[in-house]
DNA sequence: CTCCCATAGTTGACGTGTCCATCATAGCGA
DNA sequence: TCGCTATGATGGACACGTCAACTATGGGAG
Protein backbone atom coordinates (compact mmCIF):
# COMPACT_ATOMS: atom_id res chain seq x y z
CA UNK A 1 0.00 0.00 0.00
CA UNK A 2 1.81 3.05 -1.15
CA UNK A 3 1.86 6.12 0.77
CA UNK A 4 1.06 4.34 3.80
CA UNK A 5 4.25 2.02 4.06
CA UNK A 6 6.77 2.10 7.02
CA UNK A 7 4.43 4.09 9.15
CA UNK A 8 3.30 2.29 12.90
CA UNK A 9 1.62 -0.81 13.04
CA UNK A 10 -1.90 -0.37 15.14
CA UNK A 11 0.35 -2.08 17.98
CA UNK A 12 3.11 0.10 17.59
CA UNK A 13 0.64 2.81 17.55
CA UNK A 14 -0.88 2.05 20.71
CA UNK A 15 1.84 0.97 22.66
CA UNK A 16 2.91 4.78 21.68
CA UNK A 17 -0.19 6.34 22.78
CA UNK A 18 0.18 4.33 25.88
CA UNK A 19 4.16 5.21 26.65
CA UNK A 20 3.79 8.65 25.93
CA UNK A 21 0.35 9.58 28.03
CA UNK A 22 1.54 7.98 30.99
CA UNK A 23 5.02 9.41 31.13
CA UNK A 24 3.17 12.83 30.89
CA UNK A 25 0.41 11.97 33.37
CA UNK A 26 4.15 10.82 35.18
CA UNK A 27 5.58 14.08 34.77
CA UNK A 28 2.86 15.90 36.28
CA UNK A 29 1.96 13.96 39.21
CA UNK A 30 5.56 14.05 39.88
CA UNK A 31 5.61 17.53 39.83
CA UNK A 32 1.85 18.49 41.01
CA UNK A 33 3.30 16.83 44.69
CA UNK A 34 6.51 18.11 44.52
CA UNK A 35 4.57 21.74 44.27
CA UNK A 36 2.07 20.75 46.94
CA UNK A 37 4.50 19.59 49.49
CA UNK A 38 6.86 22.10 48.99
CA UNK A 39 5.87 24.74 46.66
CA UNK A 40 8.64 24.49 44.41
CA UNK A 41 8.13 23.56 40.83
CA UNK A 42 10.09 20.61 39.05
CA UNK A 43 12.24 23.89 36.89
CA UNK A 44 12.69 25.45 40.76
CA UNK A 45 14.12 22.00 42.08
CA UNK A 46 16.61 21.45 38.76
CA UNK A 47 17.94 25.07 39.66
CA UNK A 48 18.61 24.17 42.66
CA UNK A 49 19.87 21.07 42.82
CA UNK A 50 22.34 22.34 40.75
CA UNK A 51 23.28 25.25 43.14
CA UNK A 52 23.37 22.87 46.01
CA UNK A 53 26.09 21.13 44.13
CA UNK A 54 27.92 24.10 43.46
CA UNK A 55 26.98 27.47 44.96
CA UNK A 56 27.74 30.05 42.61
CA UNK A 57 27.77 29.28 39.10
CA UNK A 58 27.38 31.99 36.04
CA UNK A 59 24.32 32.16 34.24
CA UNK A 60 25.40 30.42 31.15
CA UNK A 61 27.14 27.24 32.95
CA UNK A 62 24.33 26.74 35.13
CA UNK A 63 21.74 26.64 31.86
CA UNK A 64 24.38 24.18 30.19
CA UNK A 65 24.61 22.23 32.92
CA UNK A 66 20.68 21.19 33.58
CA UNK A 67 20.48 20.94 29.64
CA UNK A 68 18.24 24.39 29.44
CA UNK A 69 18.16 27.29 27.04
CA UNK A 70 19.42 30.83 28.42
CA UNK A 71 16.44 32.45 27.48
CA UNK A 72 14.12 29.63 29.75
CA UNK A 73 16.86 30.07 32.40
CA UNK A 74 16.72 33.76 32.59
CA UNK A 75 13.12 33.71 32.77
CA UNK A 76 12.77 31.10 35.42
CA UNK A 77 15.82 32.98 37.37
CA UNK A 78 13.83 36.07 37.33
CA UNK A 79 10.84 34.39 38.82
CA UNK A 80 12.49 32.46 41.25
CA UNK A 81 14.31 35.67 42.41
CA UNK A 82 11.08 37.29 42.68
CA UNK A 83 10.03 34.45 44.98
CA UNK A 84 13.75 35.45 47.12
CA UNK A 85 14.97 31.80 46.25
CA UNK A 86 18.42 33.14 44.44
CA UNK A 87 20.32 35.83 44.13
CA UNK A 88 21.88 37.53 40.92
CA UNK A 89 25.13 39.52 41.05
CA UNK A 90 27.45 40.70 38.76
CA UNK A 91 30.88 38.57 37.64
CA UNK A 92 33.77 40.15 38.66
CA UNK A 93 35.64 38.69 35.75
CA UNK A 94 33.44 39.18 32.63
CA UNK A 95 31.46 42.53 32.93
CA UNK A 96 28.28 40.77 30.66
CA UNK A 97 28.32 37.57 32.72
CA UNK A 98 26.26 37.23 36.22
CA UNK A 99 26.72 34.69 38.57
CA UNK A 100 23.96 32.89 40.62
CA UNK A 101 23.84 32.02 44.08
CA UNK A 102 21.50 30.28 46.31
CA UNK A 103 19.46 32.56 49.25
CA UNK A 104 19.66 31.07 52.48
CA UNK A 105 16.22 31.08 51.68
CA UNK A 106 16.70 29.15 48.71
CA UNK A 107 18.48 27.18 50.46
CA UNK A 108 16.17 26.00 53.03
CA UNK A 109 13.47 25.57 50.70
CA UNK A 110 15.86 23.20 49.34
CA UNK A 111 16.51 21.20 51.66
CA UNK A 112 12.88 20.72 52.99
CA UNK A 113 11.92 19.65 49.35
CA UNK A 114 14.43 16.55 48.81
CA UNK A 115 12.91 13.92 51.00
CA UNK A 116 9.84 14.46 49.85
CA UNK A 117 10.49 14.86 45.82
CA UNK A 118 12.78 11.56 46.71
CA UNK A 119 9.85 9.90 47.97
CA UNK A 120 7.17 10.79 45.50
CA UNK A 121 9.81 9.37 42.99
CA UNK A 122 10.09 5.79 44.78
CA UNK A 123 6.18 5.94 45.45
CA UNK A 124 5.09 6.82 41.73
CA UNK A 125 7.99 5.12 39.91
CA UNK A 126 10.48 2.76 41.71
CA UNK A 127 8.02 0.67 43.58
CA UNK A 128 5.12 1.04 40.45
CA UNK A 129 7.70 -0.81 38.55
CA UNK A 130 9.75 -4.23 38.91
CA UNK A 131 13.76 -4.25 39.36
CA UNK A 132 13.29 -5.64 35.48
CA UNK A 133 11.15 -2.97 34.32
CA UNK A 134 13.49 -0.12 36.10
CA UNK A 135 15.86 -1.96 33.85
CA UNK A 136 13.98 -1.61 31.27
CA UNK A 137 12.66 1.56 31.43
CA UNK A 138 16.35 2.56 31.77
CA UNK A 139 17.26 0.95 28.34
CA UNK A 140 14.44 2.50 26.68
CA UNK A 141 15.69 5.48 27.49
CA UNK A 142 19.18 4.93 26.64
CA UNK A 143 17.87 3.79 23.25
CA UNK A 144 15.72 6.73 22.58
CA UNK A 145 18.54 8.99 23.48
CA UNK A 146 20.88 7.29 21.13
CA UNK A 147 18.29 7.47 17.79
CA UNK A 148 17.27 11.15 19.01
CA UNK A 149 20.86 12.82 18.92
CA UNK A 150 21.18 11.43 15.26
CA UNK B 1 19.34 5.12 58.74
CA UNK B 2 16.11 6.72 59.82
CA UNK B 3 14.81 9.69 57.85
CA UNK B 4 16.10 8.09 54.20
CA UNK B 5 15.08 4.74 54.39
CA UNK B 6 12.92 3.60 51.59
CA UNK B 7 14.41 6.63 49.47
CA UNK B 8 15.56 5.49 45.77
CA UNK B 9 19.23 4.22 44.91
CA UNK B 10 21.60 6.07 44.02
CA UNK B 11 20.71 3.35 40.51
CA UNK B 12 17.14 4.11 41.04
CA UNK B 13 17.34 7.51 40.49
CA UNK B 14 19.88 7.27 37.84
CA UNK B 15 16.85 5.21 35.71
CA UNK B 16 14.20 7.83 36.91
CA UNK B 17 16.35 10.68 36.00
CA UNK B 18 17.29 8.77 32.26
CA UNK B 19 13.77 8.19 32.11
CA UNK B 20 11.87 11.36 32.79
CA UNK B 21 14.29 13.46 30.95
CA UNK B 22 14.25 11.44 28.04
CA UNK B 23 10.58 11.11 27.92
CA UNK B 24 10.42 15.00 27.74
CA UNK B 25 12.75 15.26 25.20
CA UNK B 26 11.08 13.10 22.97
CA UNK B 27 7.96 14.42 23.52
CA UNK B 28 9.06 17.99 22.30
CA UNK B 29 10.83 16.72 19.28
CA UNK B 30 7.93 14.95 17.43
CA UNK B 31 6.00 18.49 18.84
CA UNK B 32 8.59 19.86 17.56
CA UNK B 33 8.33 18.13 13.93
CA UNK B 34 4.76 18.15 14.16
CA UNK B 35 4.11 22.14 14.12
CA UNK B 36 7.40 22.51 11.60
CA UNK B 37 5.92 19.82 9.07
CA UNK B 38 2.25 21.02 9.38
CA UNK B 39 1.66 24.06 11.72
CA UNK B 40 -0.33 21.83 14.03
CA UNK B 41 0.87 21.53 17.67
CA UNK B 42 0.19 18.29 19.58
CA UNK B 43 -2.66 19.78 21.12
CA UNK B 44 -4.25 21.05 17.90
CA UNK B 45 -3.49 17.09 16.88
CA UNK B 46 -5.81 15.50 20.19
CA UNK B 47 -8.68 17.54 19.47
CA UNK B 48 -8.57 17.12 15.91
CA UNK B 49 -8.20 13.38 15.96
CA UNK B 50 -11.23 13.01 18.42
CA UNK B 51 -13.36 15.61 15.93
CA UNK B 52 -12.15 13.36 12.92
CA UNK B 53 -13.75 10.31 14.20
CA UNK B 54 -16.86 12.00 15.82
CA UNK B 55 -17.07 15.08 13.68
CA UNK B 56 -19.28 17.36 16.02
CA UNK B 57 -19.02 17.22 19.76
CA UNK B 58 -20.01 18.50 23.08
CA UNK B 59 -17.11 21.08 24.59
CA UNK B 60 -17.83 18.41 27.17
CA UNK B 61 -17.40 14.92 25.96
CA UNK B 62 -14.96 16.23 23.51
CA UNK B 63 -12.70 16.95 26.76
CA UNK B 64 -13.47 13.87 28.59
CA UNK B 65 -12.41 12.02 25.36
CA UNK B 66 -9.38 13.31 25.41
CA UNK B 67 -8.55 13.77 28.53
CA UNK B 68 -8.60 17.43 29.41
CA UNK B 69 -9.61 19.66 31.53
CA UNK B 70 -12.87 21.71 30.70
CA UNK B 71 -10.98 25.03 30.65
CA UNK B 72 -7.68 23.95 29.04
CA UNK B 73 -10.04 22.74 26.03
CA UNK B 74 -11.87 25.98 26.23
CA UNK B 75 -8.50 27.80 25.82
CA UNK B 76 -7.32 25.47 23.26
CA UNK B 77 -10.50 26.19 21.11
CA UNK B 78 -10.60 29.54 21.61
CA UNK B 79 -7.23 29.95 19.64
CA UNK B 80 -7.95 27.11 17.34
CA UNK B 81 -11.15 29.31 16.57
CA UNK B 82 -8.44 32.35 15.53
CA UNK B 83 -7.11 30.25 13.74
CA UNK B 84 -9.68 28.40 11.55
CA UNK B 85 -9.33 25.34 12.39
CA UNK B 86 -12.76 24.75 14.39
CA UNK B 87 -16.13 26.27 14.87
CA UNK B 88 -18.29 26.21 18.04
CA UNK B 89 -22.03 26.75 17.78
CA UNK B 90 -25.16 26.52 20.42
CA UNK B 91 -26.34 23.29 21.20
CA UNK B 92 -29.81 22.87 20.25
CA UNK B 93 -30.91 20.80 23.28
CA UNK B 94 -29.21 22.52 26.15
CA UNK B 95 -28.78 25.92 25.76
CA UNK B 96 -25.89 26.12 28.13
CA UNK B 97 -23.89 23.91 25.85
CA UNK B 98 -21.64 24.25 22.32
CA UNK B 99 -21.07 21.97 19.87
CA UNK B 100 -17.72 21.47 18.64
CA UNK B 101 -16.74 20.96 14.89
CA UNK B 102 -13.78 20.99 12.60
CA UNK B 103 -14.04 23.78 10.06
CA UNK B 104 -13.24 22.40 6.03
CA UNK B 105 -10.18 23.85 6.87
CA UNK B 106 -9.45 22.36 9.94
CA UNK B 107 -10.32 19.04 8.32
CA UNK B 108 -7.77 19.46 5.11
CA UNK B 109 -5.21 20.87 7.68
CA UNK B 110 -5.86 17.45 10.53
CA UNK B 111 -5.59 15.40 6.98
CA UNK B 112 -2.42 17.09 5.95
CA UNK B 113 -0.80 16.76 9.04
CA UNK B 114 -1.68 12.70 9.75
CA UNK B 115 1.30 11.08 7.60
CA UNK B 116 3.93 13.30 8.83
CA UNK B 117 2.92 12.89 12.31
CA UNK B 118 2.87 9.42 12.11
CA UNK B 119 6.10 9.09 10.34
CA UNK B 120 7.88 10.88 13.29
CA UNK B 121 6.18 8.74 15.82
CA UNK B 122 7.90 5.86 13.57
CA UNK B 123 11.40 7.49 13.02
CA UNK B 124 12.08 8.81 16.79
CA UNK B 125 9.80 6.10 18.83
CA UNK B 126 9.15 2.48 16.99
CA UNK B 127 12.55 2.45 15.17
CA UNK B 128 14.90 3.34 18.01
CA UNK B 129 13.74 0.43 19.85
CA UNK B 130 13.36 -3.67 19.25
CA UNK B 131 9.96 -4.99 19.30
CA UNK B 132 11.08 -6.24 22.55
CA UNK B 133 11.54 -3.01 23.53
CA UNK B 134 8.46 -1.54 22.42
CA UNK B 135 6.60 -4.75 24.11
CA UNK B 136 8.47 -3.51 27.61
CA UNK B 137 7.69 0.50 26.91
CA UNK B 138 3.70 -0.65 27.01
CA UNK B 139 4.31 -2.81 29.92
CA UNK B 140 5.49 -0.25 31.89
CA UNK B 141 3.01 2.36 30.79
CA UNK B 142 1.02 -0.09 32.22
CA UNK B 143 2.49 -0.74 35.30
CA UNK B 144 2.95 3.13 35.87
CA UNK B 145 -0.70 4.14 35.50
CA UNK B 146 -1.57 1.27 37.41
CA UNK B 147 0.01 2.82 40.24
CA UNK B 148 -1.23 6.08 39.36
CA UNK B 149 -4.44 5.45 39.56
CA UNK B 150 -4.26 4.24 43.00
C1' DC C 1 43.98 50.82 18.09
C1' DT C 2 39.83 49.82 15.41
C1' DC C 3 36.53 46.99 13.50
C1' DC C 4 34.01 42.99 13.49
C1' DC C 5 32.07 39.10 15.22
C1' DA C 6 31.13 35.91 18.98
C1' DT C 7 29.28 35.48 23.48
C1' DA C 8 26.42 36.58 27.98
C1' DG C 9 22.33 37.72 29.23
C1' DT C 10 17.70 39.92 29.01
C1' DT C 11 13.33 40.96 27.03
C1' DG C 12 8.79 40.83 24.48
C1' DA C 13 5.40 38.23 22.19
C1' DC C 14 2.88 34.41 22.17
C1' DG C 15 1.26 29.50 22.82
C1' DT C 16 0.34 26.40 26.49
C1' DG C 17 -1.51 24.58 31.17
C1' DT C 18 -3.55 25.06 35.91
C1' DC C 19 -6.33 27.01 39.39
C1' DC C 20 -10.15 29.33 40.68
C1' DA C 21 -14.05 32.43 40.00
C1' DT C 22 -18.02 33.44 37.44
C1' DC C 23 -22.39 32.98 34.97
C1' DA C 24 -26.22 30.91 32.94
C1' DT C 25 -29.03 27.08 32.41
C1' DA C 26 -30.78 22.40 33.77
C1' DG C 27 -33.13 19.69 36.66
C1' DC C 28 -34.96 18.20 40.86
C1' DG C 29 -37.42 18.31 45.27
C1' DA C 30 -40.72 20.81 48.29
C1' DT D 1 -43.94 27.13 40.73
C1' DC D 2 -40.00 28.33 43.55
C1' DG D 3 -35.63 27.71 44.92
C1' DC D 4 -31.46 24.98 45.47
C1' DT D 5 -27.72 22.58 43.64
C1' DA D 6 -25.22 20.54 39.82
C1' DT D 7 -23.40 21.16 35.36
C1' DG D 8 -21.59 23.42 30.83
C1' DA D 9 -18.70 26.63 29.48
C1' DT D 10 -15.82 30.71 29.75
C1' DG D 11 -12.40 34.01 31.56
C1' DG D 12 -8.60 36.07 34.23
C1' DA D 13 -4.32 35.51 36.60
C1' DC D 14 -0.30 33.43 36.61
C1' DA D 15 3.59 29.89 35.73
C1' DC D 16 6.12 27.85 32.13
C1' DG D 17 8.63 27.35 27.29
C1' DT D 18 10.18 28.82 22.77
C1' DC D 19 11.59 31.98 19.39
C1' DA D 20 13.59 35.94 17.81
C1' DA D 21 15.26 40.49 18.70
C1' DC D 22 18.16 43.27 21.29
C1' DT D 23 22.06 45.25 24.42
C1' DA D 24 26.49 45.15 25.92
C1' DT D 25 30.91 43.31 26.52
C1' DG D 26 34.99 40.37 25.07
C1' DG D 27 38.59 39.40 22.09
C1' DG D 28 41.01 38.59 17.97
C1' DA D 29 42.52 40.08 12.93
C1' DG D 30 44.32 43.73 10.47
Amino acid sequence: MPGTRRLPTRDQLAAWRAFIETTELLRSRIGGRLHDETGLSPGDYSVMLALSEQPEMRSSDLAAHIGWERSRLSHHLGRMERRGLISREDCATDNRGSQVRLTPRGREAFEAATVPHLRAIRELFVDALTPEQIGAAAEIAGALRTRLKA
